[in-house]
DNA sequence: CTGAGTGCAAACAGTTTGCATTACT
DNA sequence: AGTAATGCAAACTGTTTGCACTCAG
């Protein structure tokens, strides 16, 4: 499971202080990541949501939740965009993917010799996240 | 510039001894990267190409460049997938990707704290490029 | 000469957009 | 009530596939 436990209620709350309505979907897709799954694909989402989500409602519902800075996506190399707890809510993480079988498995912590925000800094450029 | 300086020879050599032809196309595309710039798309490639490369020809010529194990490709975080030449022929290296301008720079030599690929191996995975 | 490679057209998958409707606050 | 969010249909983008033709070895 993640470092800090999941909480429902605290991703609402940061949901309604950041402006942005609970609504069914919202809530549908918080719970998915409930088990500590991480990086789910929009259609993974969907379908373990159960009740029919539209997928251009959902992908709209996951913008907004980006958005509010809720949750976050990645790429890990199948070109399927995957979407994942910020770090504020899910801890940060990186992501292990199987050469072989694809399995993704999930590194607590950073991964990074360098530190990157700073090599970009002296570039002249920024990085939030390198998952 | 790569640390191991470009050589177009060595290149066809290497395409050669594994097996495939030595196209016009192909030759093309490896001339791409003859500036040094890496993570370039296939759209990217075509149109430095200049000649209207078909692309679902250049799809299938980066393929089978790629399965020479003479080039590689990552995702970036923009969804799009981006060619590289193979660690052995351009140097491992990573890349940053300016969060606001999208600037690609390439990182020279790993980034990574852990060794990644022992830790999937005692996870029973197997891991080839962390890009 | 033979098969790998190419070009073209059409299919596909994932994501986005426009618009009318619903439902949070 | 007013507006963010949803559902549906249709568009778009990047990539893949089928098939006939070409060219490297």
């Amino acid at each position: 499971m993640a470092p800090s436990t999941f909480d429902i209620d605290r991703l609402i709350g940061a949901l309604r202080e950041r402006g942005r309505r609970s609504t069914t979907l919202k809530r549908a897709v918080l719970h998915t990541f409930e088990t500590g799954d991480c990086a789910l694909t929009a259609e993974e989402i969907g379908s373990r949501i159960g009740f029919g989500a539209d997928l251009s409602a959902l992908y709209r519902c996951l913008a907004s939740l980006e958005d509010a800075g809720i949750l976050t996506h990645v790429y890990l190399g199948d070109g399927g965009r995957r979407y994942d707890l910020a770090d504020e809510f899910g801890g940060h993480h990186h992501h292990l993917v199987c050469e072989t079988c694809s399995k993704i498995t999930r590194l607590d912590g950073c991964v990074l010799t360098r530190d990157i925000a700073a090599e970009a800094a002296t570039l002249g450029h920024t990085v939030r996240i390198l998952p």
